[in-house]
DNA sequence: CGGCTTTGACCAGCGC
DNA sequence: GCGCTGGTCAAAGCCG
């Protein structure tokens, strides 16, 4: 419902933010006007780069397509104060009168403006020049990786496990999905529901758009033959993200939509859990339960589990991808290829640097589950940066694309069996590059904000997915359609009641 | 009227 | 085999 209307709003700002803004703009005491004017055009750099690189080759100095825009805007500039100069109507009748000093000191401060602007050019065009690089980077970066995995798939299908195997060289099903899921959340029904052998799947569990993937306790029900994949498919699906949060609010906005189709109360807890499923496209598998702790219930957490079949708004990607890196991090804890392994280091270190811990990677549990605990923020409103998480998020989403950046403030325990792993040196290589990036203030901002929760948690996955290219989109996003997962019990009963599908 | 929420019931997995 | 629990379904009600 809303969440979509407010979430792309973030999403849609952090690419912008992301590089523009903050840092390096040293000289400007130009302030909020000239401010106002990099965003923009970085906005449009972003949105149409090379078009607006192409503009007009105008004066100026070097300055390409920024100066283009700067020219423009300058020369409104100019134009008013020009005026006096000019000699041009308005202002004539007005200046005729006033002497030449005022002339003169309108030169000076045309002149004064043009280096200025001459200044702020080059400055913008040398930030430009950083975010395409940095928009190359990534894409290298994201290639390599590709590439990487690959390999290490490639690898693992050697001697690896039954499941990688399947995964690759199966029908490379796995593979073009997770491509896909790179992509953002292609095709409908391009992902578990249309792959491979499937169609067991569907008959097994007989029955209308959500029956594709749901039940995913009953794997056992298989056919021998797509055993396998399914298996993959399965864990996939099993894993899950669960991101916790304060929030009092029962509403986080993730970009999706959900539509509860249950809620009971749960074993240890007071609170009832509530239970939605993806309604943004029809058959979407994806899944998610709020519930909030039973010791905090300030603390809200929400569970994803699956992926979408489905194109994405960019403010649902954000934690789609989260959950679905995560997922997969997971997945690859359980076995041996490397990526998860990666992941799982990578997102450690990178996390870890900032605060308490914040991410925890269960692999013991009837399901891997990921964690991410944005609770334990410290004192977000301390640190220098006055922006607020929303305002935060973009920045970190869009570091996070480029830059593989580092999150600070999470800390991942793994209990996965192999938990020795080395990131490679690429991925670590990538962390230094990024880590000057985000500082933990800003993680710890993050961790206060339920919405920062998710997009924090978006965040990582955007780590984790870069780092394995495969990733994307898989469990969706924390959008609490509002349910009030509160206190009160709707079903409360300790029965847990449940209706079944004989209903009929 | 369509979509969403509520809520009791059913099913399957798991432990004893 | 039985009971518990998690998960899901779908009828009924609510809301815009
Ligand atoms: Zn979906």
């Amino acid at each position: 419902m809303d969440s979509s209307a407010r979430s792309p709003p973030t999403c849609i700002q952090f690419p912008v933010n992301l590089n523009c803004t903050t840092h390096d703009h040293p000289d400007d005491h130009h302030n909020l006007i000239d401010d106002r004017r990099k965003i923009i055009d970085e906005m449009d750099f972003f949105a149409d780069k090379k078009e607006a690189r192409r503009c007009e080759p105008t004066s100026d100095d070097g300055a390409d397509g920024p100066s283009s825009f700067m020219d423009f805007n300058v020369n409104t500039g100019l134009h008013l104060l020009t005026a006096a100069n000019t000699g041009s109507d308005q202002s004539v009748a007005d200046d005729r009168i006033s002497s030449n000093a005022n002339n003169k000191r309108g030169k000076t401060e045309v002149g004064f403006l043009k280096t200025e602007l001459q200044r702020m050019n080059s400055e913008n065009q040398r930030l430009k020049e950083m975010l395409n690089q940095a928009t190359n980077d990534y894409k290298g970066l994201q290639r390599h990786l590709m590439t990487l995995m690959q390999e290490q798939q490639s690898d693992n299908n050697g001697g690896g496990s039954a499941q990688e195997r399947r995964g690759c060289n199966g029908n490379g099903k796995v593979v073009s999905r997770q491509f896909m899921d790179l992509g953002l959340a292609v095709a409908p029904d391009t992902d578990d529901v249309s792959s491979e052998g499937p169609m067991a799947d569907k008959e097994i569990r007989g029955g209308e758009d959500l029956g594709p993937d749901n039940k995913i306790p009953k794997l056992n029900n298989r056919s021998p033959d797509t055993s396998v994949d399914q298996a993959t498919e399965a864990t996939i699906r099993k894993a899950r993200v669960s991101v916790r949060a304060r929030s009092e609010a029962p509403m986080m906005t993730d970009g999706c939509q959900w539509r509860k189709y249950g809620q009971k109360m749960a074993k240890g807890n007071p609170c009832p859990r509530a239970y939605y499923r993806c309604t943004m496209a029809a058959g979407c598998p994806v899944r998610k339960q709020v519930q909030r702790c039973a010791d905090d219930r300030s603390v809200l957490i929400t569970t994803y589990e699956g992926n979408h079949n489905h194109p994405l708004p960019p403010a649902a990607m954000a934690m789609a991808s989260t959950t679905s890196s995560a997922a997969r991090m997971l997945l690859s804890g359980s076995m041996p290829s490397a990526d998860g392994l990666m992941n799982s280091n990578f997102l450690a270190r990178t996390l870890l640097p900032c605060s308490s811990s914040m991410a925890t990677i269960s692999a013991s549990a009837p399901f891997p589950t990921v964690t991410l605990d944005l609770t334990q923020s410290p004192n977000p409103l301390q640190f220098p940066k006055p922006n607020s998480p929303a305002a935060l998020l973009p920045q970190i989403f869009g570091q996070a694309l480029y830059n593989h950046s580092k999150f600070s403030g999470l800390q991942v325990s793994q209990e996965i069996d192999q938990t020795t792993q080395q990131l490679p040196p690429l991925i670590s290589s990538m962390k230094q590059g990024v880590q000057n990036q985000l500082n933990v203030d800003t993680a710890n901002t993050l961790a206060t904000d339920p919405n920062f929760a998710a997009a924090l948690a978006a965040a990582i996955t955007s780590i984790m997915g870069s780092s394995c290219p495969n990733n994307s989109n898989n469990s969706s996003t924390n959008n609490i359609s509002g349910v009030n997962t509160s206190d009160n019990n709707s079903n409360g009963n300790n029965k847990l009641s449940s209706s079944g599908y004989p209903v009929n």
